[in-house]
DNA sequence: CTGAAAGCGCTTACAG
DNA sequence: CTGAAAGCGCTTACAG
């Protein structure tokens, strides 16, 4: 009465065994699913079983097959729509292979970042897929990934982690897009609202139009600039405007763009929550959209069609990103080092994958491979809140 | 150079107790923390598992402890953007208790809900918070609750699981508000799109002004009725229309309503992805709002103030909800049954709580008590969606 | 097909 | 303070 339940309720396979009248090993076999049973012993182990309500104990199979079935998921705020999209996307992919997801926020804070890499590399997940916060990452992560844990990076690339697989999208393409839409409709003060703006200066020197290894934000203000150029205009830094990722704040300083800035016809914001303020900032400011002022968004919220005028952005394929990495890290759980996942990735629907620096077999040591770089393309959707620059200046190709 | 690591290549204990010279019982406690050493072994013991690599491993740990300070989270779908915050909340308020989340989605699937709590199960997750599908989950978490595992259900109540503690918002108080405010500007044809429209008979025989124990969409709906009941209006049936749940079905549904039935004056949304949809109906409709047609939606996003007209919304407390799930259940996890979250819910900025039924102590089985029921306020958020009915008839009210 | 035994990596009484 | 031993719940060679 007192050693025949364990302290959470559930007999262990001994219990059952006994009750069955076989050896823990027959009982594992039948309950357990592997190894040969006959019909004989299975009929009583599995009426034991369900008479005394057994239940697997994840933990000791985890133990002794030295995996557990789950992998780690880490961003930045699950509460963002671009990171719940990719997040849920992840799961399905993994789901699909039979993985669970142990789910982190970081608020690109290192601390919580390393704190939580800990905990799951403790709770021994089988791999991880992470939206890093930057330089630091790649010291955080570099244990784990020498220790040979599959790591593949979400939306964001992390040049010092060469062994690790990335999924991204064409960002600096993506801008240069959208700023080029901007030129060809003949502005000429263009500003943009980023989160890189304090690194305008070395982005500047940066080889043109390239922008693979930074983060999007950088990688956007890259396809600006490299847009800029490209139309014969000078970037003039106090267009480029820095904005902390909050629409809040980003309404309070698209507004005070605007006041300082009286000749700027056209804002660029370089991703969700900073073209939700700029919205704002625009209708508060009494200038009409196009007429006066052209905006671009980036990441096709559904509100983007509900506000008026309605909104040119940025698509990028959020979903897609997100199942382009779980189906990656599936790939490495299961072909052990030789993934691929470009092919699967070319199967989604919108976007193409290019997949670059495969390692060719033969290697002995994927530590030292350099990962898949899938690239996933973004894309203009042009829609009513860019027109013409105002004024006398003719368009120009 | 073959036994001294394991096929993760992370040395277990022994290995390290043999490198620092001391029994693996005293390398665990140094490691692990817990009993007594001296510091002689401490330094000799810590200075091995920094040389080989140490990393403890969870799954031992938690065979033994019988606990894994984990706990399950089980939605609907983390890309709604509800369940996006609510999880955020959720998981900010166990992770400050120590607890990682274990997420998975359903899509109101009730094969995807059993696999998820079957896996969870197995994985000897500490607790759930999860947003049941209806009542064939009580089914599906009985044997859990009755095993003893901590149950929060999140924002839908479970009639027929009284054990398990409830995290809900007012919802039949906040949709007789809604409609109350616009009955009170004298409409007298309000539609309301729901996801319950189907139960309309049925809801119409609840006993006035209730709906505790209705999952949020008939819960609304009984505050509809309630109020158009207390405005002394008939309820419609052609006016209480359903949709599935997604943004484009909603706006042909609303597109349909209006088409058919020309006098309605006011629609009520009961949700965040049907506010969407009529917005989008309602812009196309050619129909002034708020002149010729009012609006109240649900669910107080970022965008409901982006649009013009701005909307008029009932809030509801989503990270609040979050927050009070996830300290109930760590609430259960550390005091052992006698938990009152009541008390931690009414810190919270916005909402009040109400805790009712609180066991009193001293049943020795706390299995057959029944939980917490907390329920958050939600409040109506008046903008310029809605105004007075057209036509010739006065405000009455 | 079946069982006794060893083992996954750690923790916990129990002696000393 | 320390170590030998047993044990958490399961799986895996190894004999039979």
């Amino acid at each position: 009465m007192h050693n025949s339940q364990r302290r959470d309720g559930s007999p262990s396979i001994v219990e059952v065994a006994r009750a069955a009248g076989v050896s823990t090993a027959t009982a594992g076999r039948v309950l357990g699913g592997y190894g040969q049973t006959s019909p004989a012993s299975r009929t009583k182990v599995e009426e034991a079983a369900q008479r005394l309500g057994y239940r697997p104990n994840g933990l000791a199979r985890s133990l002794i097959h030295g995996s557990t079935e789950t992998v780690g998921v880490i961003v930045t705020d699950i509460g963002n729509s671009f990171f719940a999209s990719a997040v849920r996307a992840v799961t399905d992919a993994v789901r699909a292979a039979g993985y669970e997801i142990l789910l982190a926020n970081t608020d690109s804070d290192p601390a919580a970042e390393q704190r939580a890499l800990k905990v799951m590399w403790e709770k021994r997940v089988d791999g991880l897929v992470i939206a890093p916060q930057g330089p630091g990452s790649a010291e955080r992560l570099r244990a784990m990934a020498e220790a040979g844990l599959p790591i593949v990076l979400l939306d964001r690339p992390l040049a010092a982690l060469p062994q690790a697989d990335q999924v991204t999208i064409n960002n600096t393409a993506c801008a240069r897009s959208a700023v080029g839409h901007l030129t060809r409709l003949g502005h000429r003060r263009i500003a943009v609202v980023s989160e890189a703006a304090q690194e305008l200066e070395r982005l500047l020197d940066a080889p043109a139009g390239e922008g693979g290894d930074e983060p999007p934000s950088a990688a956007r203000l890259v396809g600006y600039l490299a847009a800029l150029r490209r139309a014969g205009l000078d970037p003039d830094p106090a267009l480029v405007v820095h904005s902390p990722y909050d629409r809040h704040a980003a309404e309070r300083t698209v507004r005070r763009l605007l006041r300082r800035n009286p000749d700027v016809t056209a804002v660029f914001c370089t991703d969700n929550v900073l073209s939700s303020g700029a919205v704002a900032a625009l209708q508060d400011s009494g200038k009409s959209c196009p007429e006066e002022i052209s905006l671009v968004g980036f990441d096709d919220q559904d509100w983007t069609t509900l506000v008026r005028p309605r909104l040119t952005v940025v698509r990028q394929p959020r979903r897609e990103l997100g199942t382009a990495a779980g189906r990656q890290l599936i790939a490495r759980l299961t072909d052990r080092g030789q993934a691929r996942a470009g092919a699967d990735a070319a199967e989604l629907p919108g976007p193409g994958a290019e997949g670059t620096g495969a390692p060719e077999g033969g290697r002995p040591e994927p530590e030292t491979a350099t990962g898949e770089r899938i690239v996933l393309k973004g894309r203009l959707v042009t829609r009513d809140s860019t027109g013409p620059a105002p004024g006398p200046r003719p368009a120009s190709g």
